[in-house]
DNA sequence: GTCATGGTTGACGTATACGTCAATTCGGGG
DNA sequence: CCCCGAATTGACGTATACGTCAACCATGAC
């Protein structure tokens, strides 16, 4: 089974991205197709990469943070030296997104008691005037 | 009661943020400190305000859209019309990061995922090492 | 007085993350 | 052969979010 690539286009169609940040985040090192001659082909673990990228960038992290969590998810050699390391990172890393999430949950609650707020404002607001 | 205001270096200290920072939230109109002579007074309301600000950044949004998110938590004068424009404003970032929160949990799901592979990576080459 | 501390306003510099444009190449279609 | 569409490599431009530095003012300690 010969693997299924992506043109650029195909990818940036399938992610809308633009070609310019593919190669940007090419040069980064966060992605590396195969060439063809010139041509780049995206296979599925860049596919599989760049989603994690575009979700990575979405809960504000650099590209370089980005860069690091990419790499941890690499099993690489499968070497105890390297793999301890690897969950080490990967363990540190599920710290913070839990974090992350109780501070995004604590913002929602706050969130919640302002409309709760602002709808009771409402409700005076609208009986004053039907009044 | 007289309000009780901090200084510029009070808040850098409180917030560990610089005092560039400060101004340049206050250059983008997302802090008001009040003015003695030439010295900045930071309020309570401009405390809240930077902690709301900080957050944003941790989550990922610009400057430009924290602006608009503490709009929307401004009651203004109160009148029926800007409530219901806040309310509506107010409801669709609740929306949005109740989205976030999903993301970010199945995210956390594959990374324990991924930790639990490394880990019996781990173990059969512990084994085999062992063994 | 002067010196340190803490604050002020420009103004220019910098890192990140691309956008944009020019010049070129390469594989078909007519 | 010429042209089109899709790709390529520079190279310069731009928005965001500050950092950094110069030059200045005010206040209290000594």
């Amino acid at each position: 089974m010969t693997e299924q690539t992506y043109t650029i286009g195909e990818m940036c169609r399938a992610f809308d991205v633009t070609p310019r940040a593919l190669r940007f985040y090419e040069q980064k090192e966060l992605l590396k197709p195969i060439r063809e001659g010139q041509h780049r082909h995206y296979t599925a673990r860049d596919r599989a990469r760049l989603k994690l990228i575009l979700r990575g960038k979405r809960f504000g992290f650099s590209l370089a943070e980005i860069r690091e969590l990419l790499e941890l998810y690499y099993v690489g050699d499968g070497q105890v030296t390297q793999l301890s390391a690897t969950l080490d990172a990967a363990e540190k890393h599920h710290v913070e997104l839990v974090e992350k999430r109780e501070e995004l949950t604590s913002a929602i609650a706050e969130l919640e008691e302002h409309i709760a707020l602002v709808k009771r404002l409402l409700a005076e607001k609208g009986h004053r005037a039907a009044g």
